[in-house]
DNA sequence: CTGAAAGCGCTTACAG
DNA sequence: CTGAAAGCGCTTACAG
């Protein structure tokens, strides 16, 4: 707002402190390089005016932006919301700040949101999920900044890659429902790419330890606690009824217990629920919610500390990091 | 990553097509306004060499960041996420982009993420909440940037502001709760200053109705789920039983809600329970929850419709937008 | 509709 | 530890 005059620069606090703009400039980066009195001038010239340095000018002359992208679907989908928290935790102390991206629930602004943070000569971009597009790999790939996909675990990540397998978590969820007795199990997922292969994990141990093949209900738009009730209706007019549901996410694992309960069904013995994400709801419901803990905030530290190893000129070794996962046996199942 | 070969400038694309840089400029900010043939040469040699604009060196020149700054609380707060998402949905419509800043449940880094985002050069800082410290308000003041404080109603904004006013929501939901014959309330708060409003605002307008002054909780941290459960043990140690108990979050109802239940409680015959927020969970809980609709989306696109106003010249007036907020009545209360 | 050129506010190799 | 000066990659008033 306001407006008119001049912004104070860099040359105003040179003038004001006695001394040139290289040291005034050093001294903005790094107080310690300039010696102990002229340290002292500047810094009462800068207060004295009020100056903020440019870093649009400063980001040009350096390459080194100071701006960390992160593209995630959608802020509703909480369980990224611990990694953004841990990642503006890490870089907020060095005054970078995160430029945030929502891709949409089908990553349909992936492209354009690439593109703007590439022209903003990002020092980073960190994206949830791994990237399929081939033309969307190249145009990364060629670029300086770093990228790190997270949430995910590639063969071949493009730069960098943290996250776990999302097939070996249904793989463990089915060796977990199979060794507690559960024999009908009921899928309610999300189509989504780790969704799915979470499912898939699920299916094919679930079957190998000789399950018959579970029904399921796929829902195609993010996954709330409403569409945890209506899988639950939809799943009550089933011929078999299934004694165990496994849900793509806690919000459904929620939805679909609160609706077993005022159905009157006792849980887990007339019906087991197992959620994904270990939000605090899961702990927090009633009955308390069997899910799988993802350390989202280690991923969103990772990131940052990778970044870190770059810019210091490190070799980054392995370019996958595996963050694992953790079964939450509560009382849902 | 990879990296040592340089990035294509201006310049290059210039040489390429045969025309000057400040035709490719132009071209690139709006393609309409060079000859269709120009547009075609400038069009196909960005293509063949991969041409992103350096908008760190666009921004320096024209003083047009093209970055917004958004600076909340906590991505856990989610009750702001549908003004982010707003935003990001009206930003990404012009490659715009949206600088997420997080400063704490306290505030406290608020005056760092404010300087990081001036230094920026950011087009606007919209904030939730109002400001209230004096630097800080000095700061933003005499900045080009436009300021949108958002979630509040303050006399006398820095430039613009767009929310609500928070005694009035406290005041409304005393005026209802008496209307529907509940005399012993109940405050669970948290201690912010929005929501410290709408305590007062609830005290004070029931209080004029001739109630009893309310027995109150408040809680420090930011609320969740599980003080809900707390402050549910808590309240039912209190020697006076309250039969209705008003909440500064839905989240907080929602914990209540299941604690209730799980005692064996009728909600709303035993208990009632208002919520804030109107997070989608307030319709998808059994029973679902009375509560108050703010809409959020349209906070988010207010603000960047003043911004567009303010880059188009037009004087903002009046300088506070009241986007009101709704009783919305269901089951719980 | 297009071009030549100055300027935006910093950083940094080089020299001392 | 400090300074003079070139350069980062754009935009835009001015002129045609």
């Amino acid at each position: 707002m306001s407006g008119g005059e001049r912004l104070p620069k860099l040359d105003d606090v040179a003038r004001l402190a006695g001394v040139s703009t290289a040291t005034v400039s050093r001294f903005v980066n790094d107080p310690r390089v300039v010696a102990a009195a002229t340290a002292e001038r500047i810094r009462a010239a800068i207060a004295e005016i009020g100056y903020i340095p440019n870093r649009l000018a400063g980001g040009l002359a350096s390459k080194r932006s100071g701006l960390v992208a992160a593209l995630v679907p959608d802020l509703a989908l909480s369980v990224f919301n611990t990694t953004i928290d841990a990642m503006v935790d890490e870089l907020s102390a060095d005054g970078e700040i995160v430029m945030l991206g929502l891709t949409g629930i089908d990553n349909s602004r992936m492209r354009s949101l690439v593109e703007a943070a590439l022209s903003r000569r990002v020092d980073a971009i960190i994206l949830t999920g791994i990237v399929e597009d081939e033309a969307l790999r190249a145009l990364l790939g060629a670029r300086h900044a770093t990228v790190v996909e997270t949430w995910g675990l590639p063969d071949d990540p493009i730069d960098v890659a943290i996250g776990f397998s999302h097939t070996a978590v249904g793989r463990e969820v089915a060796r977990f429902a199979h060794a507690r007795g559960y024999r009908s199990a009921h899928l309610v997922s999300a189509t989504g790419a780790r969704a799915t292969e979470r499912r898939e994990g699920f299916i094919a141990e679930w079957q190998a330890l000789g399950g018959d093949a579970p029904s399921e209900d796929l829902i195609e738009a993010q996954t709330r606690f409403g569409h945890g009730r209506a899988a639950f209706r939809a799943m009550r007019s089933l011929p078999r009824k299934p004694d165990l549901v496994v849900c793509s996410s806690d919000w459904l694992a929620q939805g679909i217990l609160v609706e077993a309960l005022a159905a009157g069904l006792r849980v887990p013995d007339d019906l087991a629920v197992i959620g994904f994400g270990n939000l605090s709801i899961a702990a927090d419901m009633r009955p308390t919610i069997t899910t799988v803990d993802i350390d989202g905030a280690r991923i969103g530290r990772e990131a940052i500390a990778v970044l870190r190893r770059r810019e210091a000129g490190e070799e980054i070794n392995p370019r996958t990091i595996d963050v694992g996962f953790r079964m939450m046996v509560r009382e849902s199942a």
